[in-house]
DNA sequence: CCCCAGTCCTGCGGGC
DNA sequence: TGCCCGCAGGACTGGG
């Protein structure tokens, strides 16, 4: 599931072979496969796109934003299977979006692929992107965060800091897997309000996500054994070998604590936790 | 405002 | 062997 870690991968895969390189025809469903959310709605968004060089590729929290030379953007969120390629997709048949670019090196072109189709691709014209998307819709990206960011959003919100982290309004850029993984190495429960942290637990939490989010950014990010995630060239990723917690069930905790990793779910989604290496509450505070 | 449940979508695995 | 159901979760919506 595309989250920070993927996403980057996918634009810093892209980046050196689409930036400069003119947009020619933009394709899509019924001629390649079922139209996915797009705005504006076709043919719109294919005039839009047709004729324009892209100046640039950048992520936005999960997001792969195309920079095009009249400060307009192409904004693509993958969502649970989208993927960004520049050369042979996993299959034909969910390719959604296909950008042909000019020139005669390889690639020719551009692909948006995504097998469950939730992903979306909009198109915002000068100006749009930061009322779409500003501070109100995404809080500071997980990467560039400081600690009184952290401060400030936790005590926004009583909710479980495991929910909270998933908020993109809060913290943008941690998703489903690496929430559990950031707990996990901090050695905060994942139940615990999210305004009842401490400075030197968030002090400990903010180290933790850099650290994996770096981590799993140098690895390309976590392919899963459904296999759906690929980087740009539709290869695997290799941080899922490091995971302490997720998909862990019932297998013995990381630490060596003895313990076995447990699962609950939170706000209909499954969290994985060891219940001596994160307990439910502070060290040194009793009960 | 704050928070939760429901919704979209497809492929896969468990149970019978 | 084959069918059906539940589950995976990012982001949004509606309602309490």
């Amino acid at each position: 599931m595309p989250e920070l870690p993927e996403v980057e991968t996918m634009v810093r895969g892209i980046r050196p072979f689409v930036t400069g390189r003119k947009i020619i025809e933009v394709r899509r469903g019924p001629s390649l496969c079922k139209p996915i959310c797009m705005e504006p709605d076709w043919p719109d968004f294919n005039h839009l796109c047709t004729g324009r060089t892209i100046r640039g590729v950048r992520r936005l929290a999960k997001r792969v934003i195309l920079e095009l030379e009249n400060s307009s953007q192409i904004v693509i969120e993958p969502r649970m299977t989208g993927l960004m390629l520049v050369a042979d997709p996993p299959s034909q048949e969910h390719l959604r979006v296909e950008w042909r670019l000019e020139g005669n090196e390889s690639p020719g072109s551009l692909w948006f692929w995504d097998r469950r189709g939730l992903g979306t691709v909009r198109l915002y014209g000068p100006g749009d992107l930061a009322v779409a998307l500003g501070p109100d819709r995404l809080g500071p990206d997980a990467l560039l965060a400081t600690l009184t960011d952290w401060q400030t959003f936790c005590r926004r919100t009583r909710r479980p800091i495991k929910v909270a982290l998933l908020d993109q309004t809060l913290i943008a850029g941690i998703g489903n897997l690496y929430a559990s993984e950031m707990l996990f190495r901090s050695g905060i429960h994942p139940e615990r309000p999210a305004d009842s942290l401490k400075k030197g637990e968030l002090t400990t939490l903010r180290k933790a996500c850099l650290m994996i989010l770096e981590e799993a950014i140098h690895y390309e990010g976590s392919t899963l054994s459904d296999g759906t995630y690929r980087n740009a060239l539709n290869q695997n990723g290799g941080y899922q070998n490091a995971h302490r917690v997720y998909d862990r069930e019932g297998l013995p905790c990381s630490n060596h604590c003895g313990n076995q990793v447990l699962r609950i779910v939170q706000a209909q989604r499954s969290t994985f936790y060891c219940q001596a290496c994160q307990p439910p509450f502070p060290r040194g505070t009793g009960s």
